[in-house]
RNA sequence: UCCGGAGUAGCUCAAUGGCAGAGCAAUCGGCUGUUAACCGAUGGGUUGUAGGUUCGAGCCCUACCUCCGGAGCCA
């Protein structure tokens, strides 16, 4: 047998004679030619076979070759610029192959599916190419993830999945059998970060979280992935500057690596580019400021852009400037109110980079969050908002760290004391000005891939009404 | 939970209350350069479920189920 190569290589061996492993991705025939194209995790060749050369049964078997046989091909490798696949322009001129095992009738044909047929077919859907780039920048995103923060001084701590009570108390739970007892899976690390920081300065925690909200929007997974750096002495200002250098290396080696599964994906590339530190801040009051001029502003049609109107959603009986009327009211905004996604969207159309909106009214967030000094209605926090009406990507704050505030605000929000007794113990021992915040990896993935809908940004979707595959 | 939409062949979709249809996929045949090939032939149906109206229901009515899009919640 000839050298077992990988499709991405083909381009290495051209003159050669050599073996493919995989799988059968088309099939096409026209008369005593036969194309297949051909893929084995790396890439797609075409491999042609020519009735003429080839012994009868070989030809034979080349022609009757089901979607998804997995099969080996020898042949020799020639440049060809017709030759589709990825990378393409190079294909096998077959010379023998064995079929390793024939598939059945294949659900999924190179046409059009529906979402929810697709979805019943994950496990197969895996294998199209766009799904194949979709997971191969998934895996750069979170190596590029973990590489940027080991080598910026941060420590992998890794966090609890299962948890005895509510990190953030407002999110809905999924509660498991624990023993005699009841536990919950976790909705985030940080609570735990803040314990490990003040055993090594800058941590991380990555791994899945859970949130059992009936959300069914394109934006919400039940089960996702989150990595939260949580840091010891850090202001919100240096969380900004941290944050940003982040997101553009993670930008940035996406573009470097991934040319062609974002050409895969038709993704235009131009904000992707423009990516790089300093992002644009805005705190909450002009945030607020700017919605509301945009919903006195706005034409009817800016109307439409902001708020990527699409004539499909137009309610039966109700004309066209009715319904913008109605999605012109989403845009409206009152001082202490946390932003909708409608809002979200109108906001980040208005920057060509990611946007920093910081300072939000402490009630809509969370009880740990320390307050802006002389402004307690105010809060350090800040979300990072992903341009092309992709929305929030990152959310984080300063932590309190004053023991006597803390407790305070436990009490305010209605939490059992006896619950976040460790926690407050981190203020008696050595407390310090510290700031942390969440990375959404699928909320990531989907900007960067430029996906209708997170569902794709992860292997196996977990939502309100999927749990199978 | 609320608002809107949709369930018909393996898939994507048609069908004034009057014989259940097309394209693709599958199977068979033809073709030496296909890129979602093309040409010919063949097979393929409990119209989401249960009831109701009607001479007659895929279509109308009631209830339910499922899914999709959006809102809220959030990363």
């Amino acid at each position: 047998m000839s050298t077992i190569i990988s499709i991405a290589d083909l381009a290495k061996h051209v003159g050669e004679e050599v073996t493919l492993r995989g799988w059968v991705y088309d099939s096409t025939g026209k008369g005593k030619l036969q194309f297949i194209k051909v893929r084995d995790g790396s890439g797609i060749c075409q491999c042609v076979a020519f009735k003429p050369d080839l012994p009868e049964e070989v030809f034979a078997a080349a022609q009757k070759l089901s979607q998804e046989s997995s099969l080996t091909i020898t042949g020799m490798v020639k440049e060809d610029k017709r030759a589709p696949g990825y990378p393409g322009g190079y294909e096998v001129a077959i010379k023998t192959l064995t079929v390793i095992s024939a598939a059945g009738e294949y659900p999924i044909s190179p046409k059009e599916h529906g979402i929810e047929f697709l979805m019943d077919n994950r496990h197969l859907w895996l294998r199209s190419t766009r799904q194949w780039a979709i997971m191969r920048i998934r895996a750069t995103i979170v190596s590029t993830i973990r590489n940027w923060l080991d080598d910026h001084g941060y420590l992998l701590v890794d966090t609890p999945i299962l948890t005895p009570a509510a990190g953030e108390s407002t999110s809905e739970l999924f509660e498991v059998k624990y023993f005699d007892d009841m536990a919950y899976l976790a909705q985030t690390g940080q609570l735990y970060s803040e314990a490990t920081i003040l055993a090594h300065g800058k941590v991380y925690c990555f791994g899945p979280t859970f949130r059992s909200e009936k959300s069914k929007t394109r934006r919400h997974l039940a089960e996702f992935w989150m990595v939260e750096p949580e840091m010891a002495f850090f202001s919100l200002e240096a969380l900004m500057d941290m944050e940003e250098q982040f997101v553009s290396a993670i930008v940035g080696r996406v573009l470097e690596k991934h040319r062609m599964e974002l050409n895969i994906l038709e993704r235009d590339t131009s904000f992707l580019e423009k990516v790089s530190a300093p992002f644009p801040r805005i705190n909450y009051d002009e945030a607020v400021v700017r919605l509301n001029k945009l919903y006195t502003e706005s034409s009817d049609e800016e109307v439409k852009r902001l708020l990527r109107y699409d004539p499909a959603n137009l309610p039966e009986g109700k004309t066209e400037g009715e319904y913008v009327r109605e999605l012109r009211e989403l845009l409206k905004m009152d001082w202490g109110n946390d932003f909708g996604s409608p809002h979200e969207t109108a906001l980040t159309q208005q920057f060509e980079k990611p946007v920093f909106v910081y300072h939000y009214p402490t009630a809509v967030k969370a009880f740990y969050m320390q307050p802006v000094e002389g402004r307690p209605e105010s809060c350090r926090s800040v979300d990072l908002l992903a341009p092309e009406g992709y929305g929030e990507i990152t959310g984080g704050s300063e932590r309190i760290y004053d023991h006597d505030l803390l407790e305070q605000r436990i009490a305010d929000y209605k939490l059992e004391r006896k619950n976040y007794a460790w926690y407050l113990d981190l203020r008696r021992f050595g407390g310090v000005p510290h700031a942390g915040f969440g990375l959404g990896v699928e909320r990531t993935v989907a900007w960067i891939c430029g996906l209708q809908h997170i569902r794709e940004a992860i292997p196996f979707a977990r939502t309100m009404n999927r749990l199978y595959p």
